[in-house]
DNA sequence: GGAGTTCACATTGTATACAATTTTTCTACA
DNA sequence: TGTAGAAAAATTGTATACAATGTGAACTCC
């Protein structure tokens, strides 16, 4: 009866695939910080139950991507100022040694990967898809934690990117370009040749940059949608 | 036969009661590592049902106190030879500049908490209970993280300590003494006196110690109790 | 007697059902 | 008209039921 030919219906982990989907909506600015996520609402889109989607859901709030109030729902995280500075602090602790690393154990296809996020990166911005520019730059740097060989550092890496997403969402100013292409090209270079001093020196220089680059003053978040919806046209 | 007077049956969420318990006991090193820890059976002793087992088990599985095997169940972690040098690595990358900055901010009550916890942990040694001396020697380090207050490196400082713990399960050697009484007892000093450059070397050296005390050649970890048992007095 | 197969049992993965809490809405009253 | 209160709806927390997978024992065949 050949059921399915390609298309697995649950090939492995349903709640892996919510996962996935759910943070690529929220790498991809699709889902802004205290986006309400039902239970129910999700369970519906991707066909799953709930008890799937709670899974989901506890998961990512493990990683703080999302936020579970007790008897009130997830809703996706939205970080404080302070938080957001802890980030990249804790990003200028971890990474430039990360690269350090690296650039000492790339192989040359570790840099043709590399290569190969930048210039998808570079395409995306041609197309405006800056959401999806914005996941591939934080890929790229979870790719050298990768390289770095450290899956302990490694995955502290990818949840302080991960909140990285949230607080661009939120920090971001739109005055400063977010073409950091060049710092990225000029890392990998530094990585290929196997210099350990630049690389970490790089990476350094390209985190301050980024931090440099975000709005860190406080201002009241949480309810934000609702705040902006109620202030529009209000004569 | 009047049960729980006043201990409430459902205060507060039960699935963190149960994740509590388990972590406790995996840092009291009750539980030893590769222990199958079946659902039903861990519901059966704290009175709730599979689905509040489940969440709690995952999210021990989150900071890899367990390790969740898809249709075969979960078990306490155990750490490879590398994955416990990274523990230690990423330790000494982070901790003592935690360290630094806890002498830079604790104030009078914080330096009360931390000689508690050391009052603590020697009586604990005193009555023989070691277990219970190892998770306090664990906190003493949380706590430091604490006073530090950067939440998001206190985080994973926390992950990396209940890892300790199944590493020093699993790899310390008997030779060596646990008794670092002396090196929480100068490292506490030093925050008091807020001389930060005193407190981070002395973190340091101590997290080398601890390090040194480690025997990490590989062994075949894994079904460990297995293997112990079929090879009792084999003939 | 030993190796391979099959079937029964046990355990996990997922869905559904029920209970508890929150949010919304409707109503009554000042 | 606006606010307080109560009932209704919606949503989450927990338990149970069913499906799928893995484990182990008994049995057969060589």
């Amino acid at each position: 009866m050949q059921a399915e030919p390609i298309s697995t219906p649950k090939p492995q982990d349903a709640t892996q695939k919510v996962i996935d989907a759910l943070a690529l909506a929220i790498h991809e600015h699709r889902l802004a910080p205290s986006t309400k996520l039902g239970e129910d609402e999700i369970g519906e889109i991707y066909n799953v139950s709930r008890t799937v989607v709670r899974a989901a859901l506890q998961s990512l709030a493990h990683v703080q991507l999302v936020d579970i109030q007790r008897n009130k729902g997830a809703f996706v995280a939205s970080p404080t100022a302070r938080e957001a500075r802890e980030v990249f602090e804790a990003r200028i602790l971890l990474e430039p040694r990360t690269a350090r690393s690296a650039a000492s154990r790339a192989t040359p296809r570790d840099i043709e990967i590399l290569k190969d996020h930048i210039a998808q990166e570079h395409l995306a911005l041609g197309t405006g898809d800056i959401g999806r520019a914005l996941n591939l730059s934080g890929r790229f740097h979870i790719e050298i934690a990768r390289i770095a060989d450290q899956d302990t550092i490694s995955q502290f890496i990818e949840t302080l990117i991960a909140r990285s997403s949230l607080v661009i969402a939120l920090y971001w100013r739109r005055e400063s370009a977010l073409c950091e292409s060049h710092a990225h090209h000029a890392l990998v270079q530094a990585i290929a040749d196997g210099d350990e001093q630049n690389a970490e020196e790089l990476m350094h220089s390209h985190l301050v940059d980024l931090n440099s680059a975000l709005d860190l003053r406080d201002r009241p978040v949480g309810a934000q949608n609702l705040r902006e919806l109620l202030q529009v046209t209000d004569q």
